[in-house]
DNA sequence: CGTAGGTTTGATGGGCATCAAGGATAGTGG
DNA sequence: CCACTATCCTTGATGCCCATCAAACCTACG
C-alpha cells in the first residue's frame, strides 16, 4: 500500500463566515445571525488522492462540502468490481443521506487532493429547522444529485465506447473554458463509463494518436473540443 | 394516432383525507390540522398508456403522486432516440423539481393505466413553510431518486444482455412476492437497458424457451426467480 | 537493481448492433 | 364479414465492437 496516498489531515476547525467558496457551498444561503445557531465544530479535512471521505454501510454522521479537488462516490458490484455513479467536484456536497439518518449509499473517495469541510448531521438539521434559506438549499442539493445521476446515465452509459469517452473528456473540461483537462486512472476511467480498463486505455491512445489528445504532463492532456464533440454527438 | 391510449381523464378533486395510500404517498406525514393549509385544488387525473402526465422543458407547475400504475421517466438522446431512467410506481413522486420552479427535466409517460394525484406547487410550497414533518417527506422523496437512479445505473446498465434483463424481470416483481410479472413493449425495454429492440426481444424468446419465462398472457409471465437471480449475478 | 502496480499493445472470440424479412394482432373501411 | 393496413414482435444473416487473455513496457520506490 502507498503510504501518503490514503492520508486524510485535519486542516483546522472552518471559519464558515469568511470561506472562500461560500457562495457555491452548502451554506450560501446562510445570514450572518444564521451562524450563531451552529454549536458544533466544523472541520477542514484534507484527503490525498485514494482516501475515503466515507464507506458505503457507515452511519452517516456528517455531510461533506467538496472545496477543491474531485471526488468519486463508488458503489460495488455482486462480482467484486467496482461502477462510479458520480462525480463531485468543488461546490458539491456529498453524503446527505447522512441528514436523514441514513447510512451511506456509496463509498467516497478522493481522485485528486482534495479540500471538504465536514458538517455534522445535527448542525445541518439545526439549520434547517431555523432558517427555510437553508431548506431550500438542502432541497436544491439533493435536485442537483438526481440531474447529475441522470446526466451520468445518458451520456457516460450511453453509445459506444468512443463517444462515451469524449463526452468524460468534455464534462471534465466544463465551465472550466480552458481545453485542458486531467485525466486519472484506466481503471477509474473504466468504472465511470462501464467499459473495461484496457478499452479505456485504447481510446485515449487512439486520440493521442489522432492528435484530439495532446499530453502535457502526467494524466494532462489538450483537447480538441471540436473533435471531441464530434465524436460525442455519435 | 391510436385514439384511447393517449387520454388523461379528470376523475375529480382528490379527498386527500380519505386517500387509501395516503400512507405511502407524499401527504404521509400530514396531520389533520395541516390539510388546512391547502387551498388550491388537488385533482385526481388518470392517465391511459402512452399518455404523458408532463414533457421535458414544460415549466414546472405541479408535482404528481402516482397512486396506481406505471410511470416512465424518459430523456431524449441527440440522435432522437429515447433512453428511460426511471420508473415511478405506487406511492412514488414525479416532477419533484416543479417544487424549486424548475422545468421537467424528463418527459413522464404511463406504461399502463395510471391514477395520479395533481398537487400544485404552491401547494407544496405552502406545506412545507408550515409542517416541519412535510420538509423531511420531501428530502426523502428526493433521496429516493437518488437511490433509483443509482441503482438503475448498476443493476440495469451494466454487465450482458441476458444479465440486464433478468434484473429488470425481479425489480418489476420484488416487493410483490408473486413471482407474476407484466412486461411492456420491447422498445421501452431497451431504453431502459440500454440494447436494442430486437436484443431485448431476442432474450425474451430466450428465456421463454428455457422455461424461466412462461407465457401467462399478453405480455404477462410467470418467472422463475431462482433462474433469474442466477443469470442476474453473472 | 529488482520488484510491484499500472499502462499499453496484440490476438482472438463472442456478444450485440445492424439490416432485412417474415409473422402476429388489432383496428379500419369497403 | 373479410381483405387491408399499420404496428409490433420475432427470427435470421452478417459484421463490428469490445471483453478477454496474455505479454511487454514503464515508472516509482524500496
Amino acid at each position: 500500500m502507498r503510504g501518503k496516498s490514503i492520508e486524510a489531515a485535519w486542516r483546522g476547525q472552518a471559519e464558515c463566515h469568511a470561506c472562500g467558496v461560500r457562495e457555491t457551498a452548502l451554506f450560501s444561503a446562510l445570514r450572518e445571525a444564521d451562524f450563531a445557531l451552529i454549536h458544533l465544530p466544523i472541520d477542514e479535512i484534507q484527503f490525498e488522492p485514494g482516501a475515503a471521505l466515507y464507506h458505503v454501510g457507515d452511519p452517516g454522521q456528517a455531510v461533506f462540502t467538496v472545496r477543491t479537488g474531485l471526488v468519486k462516490l463508488v458503489r460495488y458490484l455482486a462480482d467484486g468490481s467496482q461502477r462510479i455513479v458520480r462525480l463531485l467536484r468543488p461546490g458539491d456536497t456529498a453524503g446527505l443521506e447522512a441528514v436523514l439518518g441514513q447510512e451511506y449509499e456509496h463509498t467516497a473517495i478522493a481522485l485528486r487532493p482534495t479540500l471538504t469541510c465536514r458538517i455534522p448531521r445535527e448542525v445541518v438539521n439545526r439549520l434547517a429547522e431555523g432558517t427555510p434559506r437553508m431548506h431550500a438549499q438542502l432541497m436544491q442539493r439533493w435536485q442537483r444529485s438526481v440531474q447529475q445521476a441522470d446526466a451520468w446515465l445518458t451520456s457516460l452509459s450511453t453509445g459506444g465506447a468512443k463517444a462515451r469517452v469524449a463526452r468524460l473528456l468534455l464534462l471534465l473540461m466544463d465551465e472550466g473554458a480552458a481545453t485542458e483537462c486531467e485525466l486519472f486512472g484506466r481503471e477509474d476511467m473504466g468504472a465511470m463509463l462501464g467499459v473495461t480498463t484496457e478499452t479505456a486505455s485504447r481510446i485515449v491512445a487512439e486520440f493521442r494518436r489522432e492528435g484530439i489528445l495532446t499530453e502535457l504532463g502526467p494524466n494532462r492532456y489538450a483537447c480538441d473540443v471540436a473533435a471531441l464533440g464530434r465524436i460525442a454527438g455519435t
